[in-house]
DNA sequence: TTTGACTACTTAACACTGTTAAGTAGTTTT
DNA sequence: AAAACTACTTAACAGTGTTAAGTAGTCAAA
Protein backbone atom coordinates (compact mmCIF):
# COMPACT_ATOMS: atom_id res chain seq x y z
CA UNK A 1 0.00 0.00 0.00
CA UNK A 2 2.74 2.64 1.20
CA UNK A 3 5.06 0.58 -1.34
CA UNK A 4 2.46 1.91 -4.51
CA UNK A 5 2.35 4.99 -3.05
CA UNK A 6 6.30 5.63 -2.96
CA UNK A 7 6.13 4.32 -6.84
CA UNK A 8 3.47 6.87 -7.73
CA UNK A 9 6.16 8.97 -6.17
CA UNK A 10 8.55 7.94 -7.64
CA UNK A 11 6.95 7.99 -11.27
CA UNK A 12 5.71 11.76 -10.23
CA UNK A 13 9.75 12.70 -9.52
CA UNK A 14 10.74 10.59 -12.49
CA UNK A 15 8.03 12.57 -14.95
CA UNK A 16 9.26 16.09 -13.31
CA UNK A 17 13.09 15.20 -13.60
CA UNK A 18 12.21 14.05 -17.22
CA UNK A 19 10.63 17.64 -17.73
CA UNK A 20 13.53 19.05 -16.70
CA UNK A 21 15.81 17.11 -19.30
CA UNK A 22 13.31 17.78 -22.31
CA UNK A 23 14.06 21.11 -21.34
CA UNK A 24 17.63 20.97 -20.61
CA UNK A 25 18.20 18.97 -24.16
CA UNK A 26 15.82 21.66 -26.20
CA UNK A 27 17.28 24.57 -24.31
CA UNK A 28 21.21 23.26 -25.11
CA UNK A 29 20.14 22.29 -28.79
CA UNK A 30 18.04 25.26 -29.72
CA UNK A 31 18.97 28.30 -27.43
CA UNK A 32 16.41 29.77 -24.69
CA UNK A 33 14.13 31.93 -26.73
CA UNK A 34 13.33 29.10 -29.17
CA UNK A 35 12.57 26.44 -25.88
CA UNK A 36 8.55 27.12 -25.46
CA UNK A 37 6.58 25.03 -22.82
CA UNK A 38 4.62 22.84 -25.70
CA UNK A 39 8.02 22.27 -27.86
CA UNK A 40 9.08 20.33 -23.61
CA UNK A 41 5.66 19.04 -24.11
CA UNK A 42 5.98 17.08 -27.37
CA UNK A 43 9.58 16.11 -26.66
CA UNK A 44 8.14 14.25 -23.25
CA UNK A 45 5.20 13.00 -25.10
CA UNK A 46 2.57 15.10 -23.05
CA UNK A 47 0.60 17.41 -23.17
CA UNK A 48 1.67 20.99 -22.49
CA UNK A 49 -0.44 21.79 -19.08
CA UNK A 50 1.10 18.53 -18.03
CA UNK A 51 3.89 20.58 -17.07
CA UNK A 52 2.09 23.07 -14.47
CA UNK A 53 1.43 20.01 -12.86
CA UNK A 54 4.86 19.35 -12.06
CA UNK A 55 6.27 23.32 -12.41
CA UNK A 56 4.89 26.74 -11.27
CA UNK A 57 5.64 28.17 -14.50
CA UNK A 58 8.40 28.50 -17.03
CA UNK A 59 10.52 30.68 -14.46
CA UNK A 60 10.22 27.69 -12.25
CA UNK A 61 11.94 25.34 -15.10
CA UNK A 62 13.98 28.05 -15.68
CA UNK A 63 15.75 28.32 -12.13
CA UNK A 64 15.40 24.61 -12.22
CA UNK A 65 18.14 24.74 -14.86
CA UNK A 66 19.72 27.56 -12.61
CA UNK A 67 20.66 25.55 -10.42
CA UNK A 68 21.73 22.45 -12.56
CA UNK A 69 24.11 24.97 -13.68
CA UNK A 70 25.65 26.30 -10.39
CA UNK A 71 26.01 22.17 -9.70
CA UNK A 72 28.00 21.73 -12.82
CA UNK A 73 29.92 24.79 -12.28
CA UNK A 74 30.80 24.03 -8.62
CA UNK A 75 32.20 20.46 -9.92
CA UNK A 76 34.60 22.57 -12.09
CA UNK A 77 35.55 24.69 -8.84
CA UNK A 78 36.27 21.43 -6.94
CA UNK A 79 39.35 20.73 -8.39
CA UNK A 80 40.23 24.48 -7.57
CA UNK A 81 40.68 22.88 -3.92
CA UNK A 82 43.71 20.88 -4.44
CA UNK A 83 45.60 24.58 -5.63
CA UNK A 84 47.47 25.47 -2.35
CA UNK A 85 48.71 28.70 -3.25
CA UNK A 86 45.55 31.55 -3.37
CA UNK A 87 46.89 33.75 -5.87
CA UNK A 88 47.61 30.76 -8.07
CA UNK A 89 43.70 29.80 -7.36
CA UNK A 90 42.30 32.83 -7.82
CA UNK A 91 44.13 33.13 -11.55
CA UNK A 92 42.95 29.65 -12.13
CA UNK A 93 39.16 30.33 -10.76
CA UNK A 94 39.19 32.95 -13.57
CA UNK A 95 40.64 30.94 -16.61
CA UNK A 96 37.89 27.89 -15.14
CA UNK A 97 35.02 30.37 -14.91
CA UNK A 98 35.79 31.87 -18.24
CA UNK A 99 36.21 28.48 -19.89
CA UNK A 100 32.60 27.33 -18.41
CA UNK A 101 30.78 30.36 -19.79
CA UNK A 102 32.75 29.18 -23.29
CA UNK A 103 31.46 25.29 -23.22
CA UNK A 104 27.90 26.09 -21.85
CA UNK A 105 26.65 29.43 -23.06
CA UNK A 106 23.04 28.19 -22.28
CA UNK A 107 23.80 27.38 -18.87
CA UNK A 108 25.82 31.10 -18.29
CA UNK A 109 22.86 32.90 -19.80
CA UNK A 110 20.52 30.89 -17.37
CA UNK A 111 22.69 31.15 -14.14
CA UNK A 112 24.25 35.15 -14.60
CA UNK A 113 22.27 36.89 -17.36
CA UNK A 114 18.91 36.64 -17.04
CA UNK A 115 16.90 38.42 -14.60
CA UNK A 116 13.82 35.65 -14.45
CA UNK A 117 15.95 32.99 -11.91
CA UNK A 118 16.52 35.70 -9.83
CA UNK A 119 13.01 37.28 -9.58
CA UNK A 120 11.50 33.77 -9.02
CA UNK A 121 13.94 33.32 -6.01
CA UNK A 122 12.73 36.64 -4.40
CA UNK A 123 8.83 36.01 -5.37
CA UNK A 124 8.49 31.79 -4.33
CA UNK A 125 11.39 31.08 -2.27
CA UNK A 126 11.60 32.16 1.54
CA UNK A 127 13.95 34.25 2.86
CA UNK A 128 15.45 36.00 -0.28
CA UNK A 129 18.21 33.97 -0.55
CA UNK A 130 20.59 32.66 -3.27
CA UNK A 131 22.58 29.78 -2.24
CA UNK A 132 24.17 28.43 -5.79
CA UNK A 133 25.50 31.70 -5.98
CA UNK A 134 26.31 32.54 -2.74
CA UNK A 135 28.48 29.61 -2.20
CA UNK A 136 30.21 30.21 -5.47
CA UNK A 137 31.10 33.94 -4.62
CA UNK A 138 32.09 32.49 -1.16
CA UNK A 139 34.44 30.58 -2.74
CA UNK A 140 35.82 33.75 -4.56
CA UNK A 141 35.38 35.75 -1.21
CA UNK A 142 37.68 32.88 0.42
CA UNK A 143 40.17 32.72 -1.96
CA UNK A 144 40.90 36.51 -2.15
CA UNK A 145 40.83 36.67 1.86
CA UNK A 146 44.11 33.72 1.66
CA UNK A 147 45.61 36.30 -0.77
CA UNK A 148 45.15 39.04 1.55
CA UNK A 149 46.99 36.56 4.39
CA UNK A 150 50.05 36.38 2.38
CA UNK A 151 50.05 40.15 1.22
CA UNK A 152 48.06 40.58 -2.06
CA UNK A 153 45.72 43.19 -2.49
CA UNK A 154 46.87 45.03 0.38
CA UNK A 155 44.88 48.12 1.40
CA UNK A 156 42.07 46.88 -0.78
CA UNK A 157 38.67 45.63 1.26
CA UNK A 158 38.41 41.76 -0.13
CA UNK A 159 34.62 41.79 -0.43
CA UNK A 160 34.88 44.42 -3.19
CA UNK A 161 38.30 42.62 -5.26
CA UNK A 162 36.33 39.55 -5.26
CA UNK A 163 33.10 41.80 -6.32
CA UNK A 164 35.40 43.71 -8.70
CA UNK A 165 36.98 40.01 -9.80
CA UNK A 166 33.79 38.40 -10.89
CA UNK A 167 32.59 41.87 -12.39
CA UNK A 168 36.18 41.61 -14.24
CA UNK A 169 35.53 38.05 -16.03
CA UNK A 170 31.74 38.37 -16.14
CA UNK A 171 32.14 41.36 -18.27
CA UNK A 172 33.88 39.67 -20.90
CA UNK A 173 32.27 36.56 -20.85
CA UNK A 174 28.97 38.38 -21.24
CA UNK A 175 30.50 40.91 -24.20
CA UNK A 176 31.26 38.07 -26.21
CA UNK A 177 27.73 35.96 -25.24
CA UNK A 178 25.60 38.95 -26.65
CA UNK A 179 27.73 39.26 -30.04
CA UNK A 180 29.25 42.59 -28.95
CA UNK A 181 33.10 40.93 -28.83
CA UNK A 182 33.49 39.63 -31.74
CA UNK A 183 32.47 43.02 -33.67
CA UNK A 184 35.89 44.33 -31.41
CA UNK A 185 37.10 41.38 -32.96
CA UNK A 186 36.81 43.03 -36.85
CA UNK A 187 37.87 46.83 -35.02
CA UNK A 188 41.11 45.41 -33.58
CA UNK A 189 41.88 43.19 -36.94
CA UNK A 190 43.96 41.27 -35.03
CA UNK A 191 43.24 38.01 -36.37
CA UNK A 192 42.75 36.97 -33.11
CA UNK A 193 39.75 34.18 -32.17
CA UNK A 194 37.38 36.03 -29.61
CA UNK A 195 38.35 33.48 -27.34
CA UNK A 196 42.23 34.34 -27.35
CA UNK A 197 40.79 38.05 -27.17
CA UNK A 198 38.94 37.29 -24.13
CA UNK A 199 41.92 35.62 -22.79
CA UNK A 200 44.04 38.58 -23.57
CA UNK A 201 42.20 40.94 -22.05
CA UNK A 202 42.12 38.06 -18.66
CA UNK A 203 45.56 38.62 -18.97
CA UNK A 204 45.56 41.84 -18.78
CA UNK A 205 43.33 41.30 -15.29
CA UNK A 206 46.25 38.46 -13.98
CA UNK A 207 48.93 41.45 -14.73
CA UNK A 208 47.19 44.26 -12.88
CA UNK A 209 46.69 41.98 -9.26
CA UNK A 210 50.54 40.58 -9.62
CA UNK A 211 51.24 43.99 -9.08
CA UNK A 212 48.73 44.21 -6.00
CA UNK A 213 51.44 42.58 -3.17
CA UNK A 214 54.48 45.15 -3.56
CA UNK B 1 5.15 69.07 -57.64
CA UNK B 2 8.22 68.33 -56.23
CA UNK B 3 7.20 69.97 -53.37
CA UNK B 4 4.22 68.34 -52.66
CA UNK B 5 6.47 64.97 -52.55
CA UNK B 6 8.55 66.37 -50.54
CA UNK B 7 6.49 66.99 -47.92
CA UNK B 8 4.90 64.31 -48.78
CA UNK B 9 8.45 62.69 -47.78
CA UNK B 10 8.77 64.43 -44.72
CA UNK B 11 5.30 63.16 -43.47
CA UNK B 12 6.63 59.76 -44.16
CA UNK B 13 9.88 60.50 -41.68
CA UNK B 14 7.36 62.06 -39.27
CA UNK B 15 5.55 59.20 -39.22
CA UNK B 16 9.76 57.09 -38.86
CA UNK B 17 9.99 59.35 -35.71
CA UNK B 18 6.90 59.11 -33.91
CA UNK B 19 7.26 55.38 -34.36
CA UNK B 20 9.96 55.31 -32.47
CA UNK B 21 9.46 58.05 -29.80
CA UNK B 22 6.10 55.60 -29.33
CA UNK B 23 8.75 52.70 -28.42
CA UNK B 24 11.37 54.74 -26.80
CA UNK B 25 8.39 55.72 -24.45
CA UNK B 26 7.20 52.13 -23.76
CA UNK B 27 10.44 50.92 -23.80
CA UNK B 28 11.01 53.39 -20.62
CA UNK B 29 8.19 52.97 -19.24
CA UNK B 30 7.49 49.14 -19.32
CA UNK B 31 10.75 47.55 -20.50
CA UNK B 32 11.80 46.07 -23.36
CA UNK B 33 9.92 42.60 -23.14
CA UNK B 34 7.06 44.68 -22.79
CA UNK B 35 6.73 46.01 -25.49
CA UNK B 36 4.88 45.26 -28.56
CA UNK B 37 4.41 46.12 -32.11
CA UNK B 38 0.89 46.20 -31.10
CA UNK B 39 0.94 48.34 -28.64
CA UNK B 40 3.60 50.53 -30.27
CA UNK B 41 1.15 50.95 -32.95
CA UNK B 42 -1.84 51.70 -30.85
CA UNK B 43 0.65 54.74 -29.13
CA UNK B 44 0.42 56.51 -32.50
CA UNK B 45 -2.99 55.60 -33.33
CA UNK B 46 -1.78 53.14 -36.47
CA UNK B 47 -2.76 49.46 -36.98
CA UNK B 48 0.31 47.28 -36.44
CA UNK B 49 1.42 46.37 -40.33
CA UNK B 50 1.87 50.64 -40.56
CA UNK B 51 4.84 49.81 -38.78
CA UNK B 52 5.87 47.58 -41.03
CA UNK B 53 5.80 50.29 -44.02
CA UNK B 54 8.59 52.11 -41.88
CA UNK B 55 10.86 49.34 -40.03
CA UNK B 56 11.67 45.70 -41.69
CA UNK B 57 11.21 44.05 -38.35
CA UNK B 58 11.28 44.52 -34.81
CA UNK B 59 15.25 44.01 -34.63
CA UNK B 60 15.25 47.12 -36.99
CA UNK B 61 13.33 49.10 -34.41
CA UNK B 62 15.40 47.89 -31.51
CA UNK B 63 18.88 48.86 -33.60
CA UNK B 64 17.33 52.17 -34.13
CA UNK B 65 16.95 52.67 -30.10
CA UNK B 66 20.65 51.41 -30.21
CA UNK B 67 21.50 53.64 -32.04
CA UNK B 68 19.82 56.41 -30.18
CA UNK B 69 21.29 55.12 -27.18
CA UNK B 70 24.66 55.21 -28.50
CA UNK B 71 23.88 58.64 -29.17
CA UNK B 72 23.07 59.86 -25.84
CA UNK B 73 26.23 58.05 -24.86
CA UNK B 74 28.04 60.13 -26.73
CA UNK B 75 26.86 63.09 -25.69
CA UNK B 76 27.86 62.09 -22.01
CA UNK B 77 31.69 61.07 -23.17
CA UNK B 78 32.19 64.79 -24.92
CA UNK B 79 32.41 66.62 -21.26
CA UNK B 80 35.02 63.90 -20.94
CA UNK B 81 37.35 65.62 -24.03
CA UNK B 82 38.18 68.46 -21.62
CA UNK B 83 39.92 66.30 -19.42
CA UNK B 84 43.59 66.50 -20.55
CA UNK B 85 45.20 63.92 -18.38
CA UNK B 86 43.95 60.97 -19.67
CA UNK B 87 44.64 59.06 -16.96
CA UNK B 88 41.73 61.28 -15.22
CA UNK B 89 40.29 61.07 -18.01
CA UNK B 90 40.08 57.47 -18.03
CA UNK B 91 38.72 56.86 -14.51
CA UNK B 92 36.27 59.74 -15.32
CA UNK B 93 34.99 57.79 -18.11
CA UNK B 94 34.47 54.54 -16.24
CA UNK B 95 32.38 56.74 -13.61
CA UNK B 96 30.50 58.59 -16.44
CA UNK B 97 29.57 54.54 -18.05
CA UNK B 98 28.22 53.30 -14.66
CA UNK B 99 26.67 56.57 -14.41
CA UNK B 100 24.48 56.15 -17.74
CA UNK B 101 23.96 52.51 -16.79
CA UNK B 102 22.05 53.48 -14.19
CA UNK B 103 20.18 56.38 -15.45
CA UNK B 104 19.53 54.62 -18.78
CA UNK B 105 18.97 51.03 -17.95
CA UNK B 106 17.01 50.20 -20.39
CA UNK B 107 18.94 51.70 -23.03
CA UNK B 108 22.18 49.85 -21.83
CA UNK B 109 20.09 46.73 -22.04
CA UNK B 110 19.64 47.20 -25.87
CA UNK B 111 22.91 48.88 -26.76
CA UNK B 112 25.32 45.91 -24.59
CA UNK B 113 23.56 43.13 -23.37
CA UNK B 114 21.14 42.33 -25.91
CA UNK B 115 21.88 40.16 -29.49
CA UNK B 116 19.69 41.26 -31.70
CA UNK B 117 20.73 44.31 -32.61
CA UNK B 118 24.08 42.79 -33.04
CA UNK B 119 22.91 40.26 -36.00
CA UNK B 120 20.76 42.99 -37.08
CA UNK B 121 24.11 44.47 -38.12
CA UNK B 122 25.23 41.36 -39.18
CA UNK B 123 22.43 40.13 -42.04
CA UNK B 124 20.87 43.72 -42.79
CA UNK B 125 23.70 46.02 -42.72
CA UNK B 126 26.68 46.28 -45.02
CA UNK B 127 30.47 44.99 -44.68
CA UNK B 128 29.33 43.87 -41.32
CA UNK B 129 30.36 47.32 -39.10
CA UNK B 130 29.55 48.05 -35.83
CA UNK B 131 30.02 51.88 -36.24
CA UNK B 132 28.48 53.41 -33.05
CA UNK B 133 30.40 50.68 -30.90
CA UNK B 134 33.94 51.01 -32.71
CA UNK B 135 33.16 54.75 -32.22
CA UNK B 136 32.85 54.73 -28.33
CA UNK B 137 35.73 52.09 -27.99
CA UNK B 138 37.78 53.50 -30.26
CA UNK B 139 37.56 56.80 -27.45
CA UNK B 140 38.40 54.53 -24.85
CA UNK B 141 41.19 52.88 -26.64
CA UNK B 142 42.76 56.45 -27.61
CA UNK B 143 42.50 57.43 -23.84
CA UNK B 144 44.54 54.11 -23.04
CA UNK B 145 47.15 54.64 -25.76
CA UNK B 146 47.59 58.38 -24.16
CA UNK B 147 47.89 56.93 -20.81
CA UNK B 148 50.59 54.77 -22.10
CA UNK B 149 52.79 57.91 -23.61
CA UNK B 150 52.54 59.06 -20.10
CA UNK B 151 54.53 55.57 -18.54
CA UNK B 152 51.05 54.01 -17.10
CA UNK B 153 50.12 50.22 -17.96
CA UNK B 154 53.58 49.41 -18.49
CA UNK B 155 54.73 46.64 -20.97
CA UNK B 156 50.81 45.52 -21.66
CA UNK B 157 48.97 45.72 -24.93
CA UNK B 158 46.85 48.77 -24.96
CA UNK B 159 44.40 46.97 -27.06
CA UNK B 160 43.71 44.23 -24.00
CA UNK B 161 43.57 47.51 -21.47
CA UNK B 162 40.93 48.46 -22.88
CA UNK B 163 39.01 45.56 -23.65
CA UNK B 164 39.94 44.37 -19.98
CA UNK B 165 38.57 48.28 -18.91
CA UNK B 166 35.34 47.79 -20.81
CA UNK B 167 34.59 44.48 -19.37
CA UNK B 168 35.24 45.40 -15.88
CA UNK B 169 32.79 48.21 -15.96
CA UNK B 170 30.32 46.69 -18.12
CA UNK B 171 30.57 43.42 -15.60
CA UNK B 172 29.74 45.43 -12.98
CA UNK B 173 26.46 47.03 -14.63
CA UNK B 174 25.57 44.14 -15.95
CA UNK B 175 25.49 42.29 -12.88
CA UNK B 176 23.52 44.92 -11.71
CA UNK B 177 20.87 45.15 -14.27
CA UNK B 178 20.62 41.64 -14.31
CA UNK B 179 19.74 41.54 -10.35
CA UNK B 180 22.23 39.39 -9.29
CA UNK B 181 23.99 42.23 -7.43
CA UNK B 182 21.42 42.76 -4.74
CA UNK B 183 21.60 38.94 -4.00
CA UNK B 184 25.47 39.42 -3.27
CA UNK B 185 24.35 42.36 -1.28
CA UNK B 186 22.20 40.96 0.81
CA UNK B 187 25.17 38.46 1.24
CA UNK B 188 27.66 40.81 1.91
CA UNK B 189 25.47 42.24 4.52
CA UNK B 190 27.40 45.73 4.39
CA UNK B 191 24.03 48.30 4.67
CA UNK B 192 25.44 49.40 0.83
CA UNK B 193 22.88 50.20 -2.08
CA UNK B 194 23.65 48.42 -4.91
CA UNK B 195 25.16 51.28 -6.51
CA UNK B 196 27.59 51.95 -4.13
CA UNK B 197 28.56 48.40 -4.21
CA UNK B 198 29.45 48.95 -7.83
CA UNK B 199 30.92 52.28 -6.90
CA UNK B 200 33.36 50.57 -4.54
CA UNK B 201 34.37 47.63 -6.89
CA UNK B 202 35.40 50.55 -9.60
CA UNK B 203 37.51 51.81 -7.03
CA UNK B 204 39.40 48.66 -6.95
CA UNK B 205 39.63 48.30 -10.42
CA UNK B 206 40.84 52.18 -10.33
CA UNK B 207 43.59 50.83 -7.61
CA UNK B 208 44.90 48.17 -9.87
CA UNK B 209 45.59 50.13 -12.78
CA UNK B 210 46.78 53.26 -10.46
CA UNK B 211 49.52 50.46 -9.63
CA UNK B 212 50.49 50.05 -12.91
CA UNK B 213 52.73 53.16 -13.70
CA UNK B 214 55.36 52.11 -11.26
C1' DT C 1 -20.85 -4.17 -5.05
C1' DT C 2 -21.65 0.38 -5.71
C1' DT C 3 -20.78 5.05 -4.63
C1' DG C 4 -17.76 8.78 -4.04
C1' DA C 5 -13.34 10.76 -3.80
C1' DC C 6 -8.84 11.23 -5.54
C1' DT C 7 -5.05 11.07 -9.10
C1' DA C 8 -2.99 12.03 -13.46
C1' DC C 9 -3.72 13.77 -17.32
C1' DT C 10 -6.11 16.19 -21.52
C1' DT C 11 -9.02 19.42 -24.30
C1' DA C 12 -10.38 23.92 -25.10
C1' DA C 13 -9.80 28.36 -24.51
C1' DC C 14 -7.88 33.22 -23.32
C1' DA C 15 -5.07 36.81 -24.32
C1' DC C 16 -1.20 37.71 -26.11
C1' DT C 17 3.17 37.76 -29.61
C1' DG C 18 5.70 38.92 -34.51
C1' DT C 19 4.69 38.85 -39.18
C1' DT C 20 2.58 38.45 -43.94
C1' DA C 21 -0.92 38.37 -47.77
C1' DA C 22 -4.52 40.54 -49.58
C1' DG C 23 -7.60 44.28 -49.97
C1' DT C 24 -9.20 49.25 -49.95
C1' DA C 25 -9.73 54.01 -50.12
C1' DG C 26 -7.62 58.21 -52.06
C1' DT C 27 -4.50 60.64 -54.91
C1' DT C 28 -1.78 61.17 -59.00
C1' DT C 29 -0.48 60.25 -63.68
C1' DT C 30 -1.50 58.95 -68.32
C1' DA D 1 -12.01 58.27 -67.73
C1' DA D 2 -8.66 54.59 -66.89
C1' DA D 3 -4.63 52.96 -64.96
C1' DA D 4 -1.10 53.24 -61.51
C1' DC D 5 0.64 54.40 -57.34
C1' DT D 6 0.49 55.60 -52.22
C1' DA D 7 -0.68 54.87 -47.51
C1' DC D 8 -2.94 52.35 -44.81
C1' DT D 9 -6.16 48.45 -42.91
C1' DT D 10 -8.37 43.86 -42.15
C1' DA D 11 -7.80 39.13 -41.63
C1' DA D 12 -5.12 35.58 -40.89
C1' DC D 13 -1.04 32.33 -39.70
C1' DA D 14 1.61 30.22 -36.46
C1' DG D 15 3.25 30.62 -32.39
C1' DT D 16 3.64 31.97 -27.01
C1' DG D 17 2.53 31.26 -21.55
C1' DT D 18 -1.17 30.03 -18.81
C1' DT D 19 -5.79 28.63 -16.76
C1' DA D 20 -10.50 26.49 -16.24
C1' DA D 21 -12.96 22.67 -16.94
C1' DG D 22 -13.46 17.95 -18.05
C1' DT D 23 -12.22 12.86 -18.28
C1' DA D 24 -10.62 8.38 -17.68
C1' DG D 25 -8.75 5.24 -14.16
C1' DT D 26 -7.72 3.87 -9.38
C1' DC D 27 -8.74 3.58 -4.72
C1' DA D 28 -11.41 3.55 -0.24
C1' DA D 29 -15.51 3.63 2.32
C1' DA D 30 -20.66 2.55 2.60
Amino acid sequence: MADIKQRQQKHKEDLKISILEAAKKLFVQEGYEATSIRKIAKEIGFSPTTIYLYYKDKNDIVYALHREGFQLLRQQFVALESVDDPFQRIKALGRVYIDFAFRNPDYYQVMFMMKEPMTFLDTHCAQEQWPEGERAFDFLRGTVAQCQEQGWFKGLDGNFVALQTWGAVHGLVTLYLSEHMSKIAENLALDLSVRELVNKAFEVFVAFIEQSKK
